[in-house]
DNA sequence: ATTTATTATCGTAATATTGCAATATATAAA
DNA sequence: TTTATATATTGCAATATTACGATAATAAAT
């Protein structure tokens, strides 16, 4: 046990699962925060700004990247993430359908 | 190591990443959508539809519960669930909220 | 009182996540 | 070429999550 058994949910309800799951953790949240707030964010400035090590930010940078939330563009030896702004609206689309059809079945 | 940091966050952030969290398992994304369309649902009726077993839907509903969008109400043997909508909107607005402001600071 | 049905809890195994030190990699500067 | 800086990867320890069988608890029905 312990294994996944996510083939038994339909594509929508993994999708959903999916960015919600990589938004729940506080880090990643405020990861993303900073780098909407500072455009060109760089790791370093994550690992200054949120207290946590270069390898634990660079790990959570990893998760966001896996729902398509970042872009990256590689200045020198500096790496500059912002927010992939149509992909965020996506997300936020499919969360919010989720809510929404939830809300409407409840009160028909 | 593996213990959480979550005291170097604020309120907000916790916030918004302990709902995402919630939601953040197809299981759960699942038990959500049929409890909202068949208003008092019991438990049985959740682990027939869903294909968990009957201790793994319990578990998954007092993750649920833990953010407080389970009602419960024992009639009998039985206990049906349904979904409370003041918190259900109210979650769906602390995570419109966040990607709102995401989106907004990306974009000024 | 016993049986039946429903849900919760306990115990446990498998796996995943979180966090960091150490190290590797890559690029720029000296 | 050596040094410095920025980021990624590896390896590992601690903890959390997921899933389920077994069992307990509760309430109705017989």
């Amino acid at each position: 046990m312990g294994f996944s058994k996510k083939h038994i949910f339909d594509e929508q309800q993994n999708q959903a699962a999916l960015i919600t799951k990589v938004l729940g953790h506080p880090a990643r949240i405020s990861i993303i925060q900073h780098i909407s707030q500072n455009k060109c964010c760089n790791c370093n400035e994550l690992v200054q700004n949120i207290g946590l090590a270069q390898p634990t930010i660079s790990q959570h940078l990893n998760e966001i990247k896996k729902i398509g939330l970042l872009d990256q563009d590689a200045k020198g030896k500096n790496l500059f993430y912002s927010i992939n702004v149509d992909r965020l609206n996506d997300c936020r689309r499919i969360i919010n359908d989720f809510f929404v059809k939830t809300q409407i079945n409840c009160c028909k």
